[in-house]
DNA sequence: AAATCATTTAACGAGTTGGTTAAACGTTAT
DNA sequence: ATAACGTTTAACCAACTCGTTAAATGATTT
């Protein structure tokens, strides 16, 4: 899932989508590489859950499909606190996740 | 940044260094791997900006700096609208395709 | 039926990753 | 000074990634 979102090229792909389906050459017109390197890319995502793939006579179309980011974003969202917050809140946090007998 | 985040032992590292600092040797602790495998991923997340080495000594001390996760949240949550309104989308997508008359 | 189109698969090569063990490095302790 | 400690570097290997080109597949058009 990260890995899949670890080549530019494939995150490229993804924002394309944002915009709707499209088919493969489609996807692939905006990039220099070869056609192969593009399907291969695709079928990354594909196996990620990231996109669906939907077969019409010759035409495969392609679809985000971005429920597998929720996972994403819950991970990320876990060290939010770590640069949203003051070294304070930090502390705060720290404490509450590891609570230390402090006095009382 | 994403690469970095892709390999499990290095989330759990971050997970681990989420409680606190850590030596190199007490992060590499709960892994089955080698010490020098676990210098290499320390050396991947510092690279990627998510950890900070102080060396005091011969000890490394290793701290989480989730400062560049930030980019990663703002990545993955351009695309949270694709995911809360996907039911909706996918039913409309799938019917402009496909057409099956179940209701009317 | 033959040609063309959209896409994938096959085979390959260069470079990277993730692991290993052995040795080196600098720090601390005896 | 010597030994032990914490960590990294070196050298190596297997597996994977990302790209290529050439050929195969299957659908459409002529």
């Amino acid at each position: 899932m990260f890995s899949a979102l670890a080549h530019p090229t494939r995150r490229a792909l993804l924002a394309r989508l944002a915009d709707g389906p499209a088919s493969v050459t489609e996807l692939a017109a905006p990039f220099a590489v070869s056609l192969p390197a593009i399907s291969k890319h695709i079928s990354v995502l594909e196996q990620a859950g990231l996109l669906q793939r939907t077969q019409s006579g010759r035409v495969h179309t392609c679809a985000l499909d971005a429920a597998p980011l929720r996972d994403a974003a819950d991970f990320v969202q876990r060290y939010q606190v770590f640069w949203t917050q003051t070294l304070d809140a930090l502390a705060a946090y720290a404490e509450a996740t590891a609570p230390e007998p402090e006095s009382d």
